[in-house]
DNA sequence: ATCGAATGTCTCC
DNA sequence: TGGAGACCCTTCGA
């Protein structure tokens, strides 16, 4: 059904060639096909001449109403306009132009007013509207598709009775369960480390599409037995890759968003919880043990960007919007509770992320800003941050204390410059430690890039580049490149990067839905 | 203030 | 096989 609509699609766009012969297709106008399109419709009761007019014309001109006629007669009988329509339709609710929407609900959150005119059953010119009117597109615009509460969790890309998927859901839920008590090191010398980053390696094997739309954000498990990648997609899906499973459907797609998914974490404290944050004012939690996409916070009026755990025990979250506001989801209790804490007329914020130590503190990026807050002194009104870090000339794209002792932080600017900061005193000041140069233009079509620190090198952070041939690049600190991932199947930008806590496994996802991972070769 | 161009990769024909 | 079009909603510069 899918397909036939989309060949009808074309068919619209590009009428089939052979209807014409050779001769006509080099006389043919481009706007013809437009016209014919119309002809189609009414091809009854236009003015298109019969075949019983044609006695004035050419020969070829006969010929050429006689092949439009015909083409009509062909394309009505397909009932094109309705399938099109059918699709046009099915387009519109599968990607509601949610972003368009966004620039006048800007200008509603200036006077007060977070709800549309049309969700507040207000014309805009004042004239309340007949309430059978406004019904039917309220739960439109609340949610395009999917309902409020727990999702099942049911691959989309699976057409089997799913017996493979429920092996794969019992084995993950298992392997969450074995902690990793691996001593945190923290640090090992620069030299072994990339000795170590050396031995990694990316084949055909670990490049997989699992997505259909591009990645914004990645996920690693942090199981030391098993590889396990989690993508969040443009398009709200989630894909899970599982590279210990040596078979062909080790890769599940999910639908537990319709928009971005902005970001993407596995639980500290129990690793068989997704946690996923989406622009559709969802955060749900896929819980491998009970196959549920659970609502943990919900929030339609804004679209959160990004999250993290406030507590060490992931019972306590932080949501940063896009409006600039922030929130403290608790998860104990049940439901959609929450308290939002502060309004910042600051401007957007991208990402936030807690004090690894000093958990109280937290730095947000924002379009213009980075700010580091204390937790405690939020209030609902307006808070000041504690400190702002400077010197940025361009949008920031993220901001992310180090992972061990979160005496340094790193960040990623529209400017082409990576920042590294030494957040080792907070009370005070943040000053500059380094600044790289380094390729942040990704246009329009590719995900920003974001360093992130790797987990188990507190002074080594991770970032996709630009640069050919395509690569994931590794910086010391102190702005020194220690390694470059490449390799024959990077070919292209790996917008997005996280490395395993514990194990030398690298997953970086692409702006067309692929995962590529780089890993030690005894690693797999 | 407003608007158009540009950016890279994939898919389809 | 290669080239057009889709993707998307940012950023810069005119």
């Amino acid at each position: 059904m899918k397909a036939v609509s989309s060949k009808a699609e074309s068919l619209l766009l590009k009428p089939p060639v052979d209807a014409y012969s050779e001769s006509e297709l080099e006389h043919r106008s481009p706007a013809e096909p437009v016209a014919l399109s119309v002809d189609m419709r009414s091809s009854d009761e236009d003015s298109a001449p019969g075949l019983d007019d044609f006695s004035g014309l050419s020969s070829y001109e006969r010929k050429r109403l006689k092949n439009i006629r015909e083409n009509a007669n062909f394309f009505a009988s397909l009932q094109l306009s309705e399938s099109a329509a059918r699709l046009r339709e099915m387009i519109k609710k599968r990607q509601p132009p949610e972003l368009k929407r966004k620039r006048p609900k800007k200008k509603e959150n200036e006077i007060g007013c977070r709800r549309s005119m049309r969700l507040l059953k207000v014309d805009p010119l004042g004239v309340s509207l007949p309430a059978a009117l406004t019904e039917p597109t309220l739960d439109e615009e609340e949610n395009p598709l999917l309902p409020p509460g727990p999702l099942e969790m049911i691959p989309e890309n699976q057409d089997d009775s799913g017996e493979l998927f429920k092996a794969s859901l019992k084995t993950w839920a298992e392997m969450s369960k074995i902690s990793s008590e691996r001593t945190k090191k923290g640090l090992s010398s620069v030299k072994s480390y990339k000795a170590n980053l050396s031995g990694m390696a990316i084949s055909e094997a670990t490049v997989r599409k699992v997505t259909r739309g591009a990645i914004s954000s990645v996920a690693l498990h942090p199981s030391e037995v098993r590889t396990l990648v989690a993508a969040g997609a443009k398009s709200g899906e989630i894909g899970l890759w599982d590279l210990t499973r040596q078979c062909e459907d080790e890769v599940y797609v999910f639908y537990p968003h319709s928009q971005p998914v902005s970001c993407l974490y596995f639980s500290p404290t129990n690793p068989a919880h997704l946690l996923s944050l989406s622009y559709d004012g969802t955060l749900r939690c896929g819980d491998f043990s009970s196959a549920v996409f659970e609502e943990v916070y919900r929030n339609e009026g804004s679209s959160p960007s990004s999250f993290d755990f406030l507590a060490e025990d992931a019972s306590t979250l932080l949501v940063g919007h896009w409006d600039g506001h922030l929130s403290l989801v608790d998860r104990r209790t049940p439901g959609t509770s929450y308290e939002k804490l502060f309004n910042s007329s600051l401007g957007k914020i991208r990402t936030v992320h807690v004090h690894p130590v000093s958990r109280q503190y937290f730095i947000s990026a924002g379009l213009r800003d980075v700010h580091i807050y204390d937790v405690r002194c939020l209030n609902s009104r307006r808070s000041q941050p504690l400190i702002s870090l400077a010197e940025h000339s361009k949008s920031i794209a993220s901001a992310y204390f180090s992972p061990v002792t979160g005496n340094r932080v790193v960040t990623t600017c529209a400017d082409c410059k990576l920042r590294v900061f030494d957040s080792s005193s907070i009370s005070s000041e943040i000053p500059l430690l380094t600044t790289i140069r380094h390729n942040t233009i990704t246009g329009r079509w590719l995900t920003r890039f974001q360093a992130v620190w790797d987990p188990k090198q507190e002074d080594c952070f991770i970032v996709g580049s630009m640069a050919h041939p395509r690569r994931v690049e590794i910086f010391h600190e102190t702005g020194k490149t220690v390694y470059s991932l490449l390799g024959e199947c990077l070919v292209s930008v790996c917008s997005l990067s996280v490395m395993h806590p514990t194990r030398y496994v690298l997953a970086g996802g692409n702006s067309s839905g692929r995962l590529h991972v780089f890993m030690r070769q005894d690693s797999f």
